[in-house]
DNA sequence: TTGCAGTGCGGCATTAAATGCCGCACTGCC
DNA sequence: GGCAGTGCGGCATTTAATGCCGCACTGCAA
């Protein structure tokens, strides 16, 4: 096996192949891969365990259980002390409807998204933290028109060269 | 059952579970919705050839995989005509590293989210995209430092009043 | 109010998949 | 050249996925 030093090719394949079909069968995934199911299994709970694969979830298609907003927010703190970053972090992490969290280099800190059920509710989302003291000094928000894609799956193979 | 008009309490527990354990097995899943096991199998039978859930995968963590480089990029068109943007979407959405486009209303047109080995490979394939005429007239990037947090589900239960 | 038709659920039998166990082949090390 | 460790395929057993069938509940109509 491998996972220690490096997966190898088999492991990789796997990961590829359940990132974009994360319910298909032991069975059917071992023969994709070229391996009888009980290896193919095995393999598949050692990534698990050794937190290749964080978990499994359904996409779902947000648009057709009603209108949603998305909104990408540029957030700058107003301190950036030591704790001013984890505090704020652990704050926004509670908040259900910002769904994503990156801290940036550039001319902002944060860079939140956001998944509101409209402008109103976003609105008041905002409001809600820049009254509670979450140490945001500024920020610009950006409503997402559209979403051409967004790829549930990263270029696995391709950037290892496969 | 629902779908045709609206989705039932029921249809929303299976999206929510689903969403966050897209492996769990349909007897577990059933008995967590409070349904024996046929009837949620055709429900989401359902949920899934109407289209409310489009696909399963696996949460794959990059970091474990090597040295990877996420960045944003806010990308300004040179021309705004009628199909200067969809020839824009078109040719990024062959392009492996990019992972999200977004569409979006305020300072520039598209906010991107790339994944790549690293400086050198971005920047490699911004260069490509400014040398072969995708109309980009401006960028900006920036770098993401770390993501205290992505959530792979939204909050349907909440969104809705649960 | 009583009967009829449509819809969705739980129970049961059958088929398929997930798991665990065992012996064999390949590789590195004595 | 023989020995120990690792990973694979095959096989038996336990579970889950599916498809079928009769029953209960709801709305509609006479």
């Amino acid at each position: 096996m491998a996972i220690g030093p490096k997966l190898d090719r088999i492991d990789l394949k796997i990961l590829a192949k359940l990132q974009e079909a994360g319910r298909i069968t032991n069975v059917e995934l071992s023969d994709a891969v070229g391996l009888s199911p009980s290896p193919c299994l095995t393999r598949v709970k050692r990534l698990e365990t050794a937190g290749y694969i964080t978990g499994y979830g359904a996409h779902i298609n947000l648009n057709k259980l009603g209108e949603f907003l998305t909104v990408f927010t540029e957030v700058t703190l107003g301190e950036h002390r030591r704790g001013d970053f984890s505090r704020f972090e652990t704050r926004i992490a509670k908040i259900d409807e910002i769904v994503e969290c990156h801290l940036v280099s550039g001319g902002y800190d944060y860079l939140l998204k956001f998944v509101a059920r409209g402008v109103t509710h976003y609105q008041s989302l905002i409001e809600e933290m820049l009254e509670n003291d979450y140490g945001i000094e500024k920020y610009f928000s950006y409503i997402v028109i559209k979403s051409p894609f967004i790829k549930h799956h990263f270029p696995i193979q391709n950037l290892f060269g496969e």
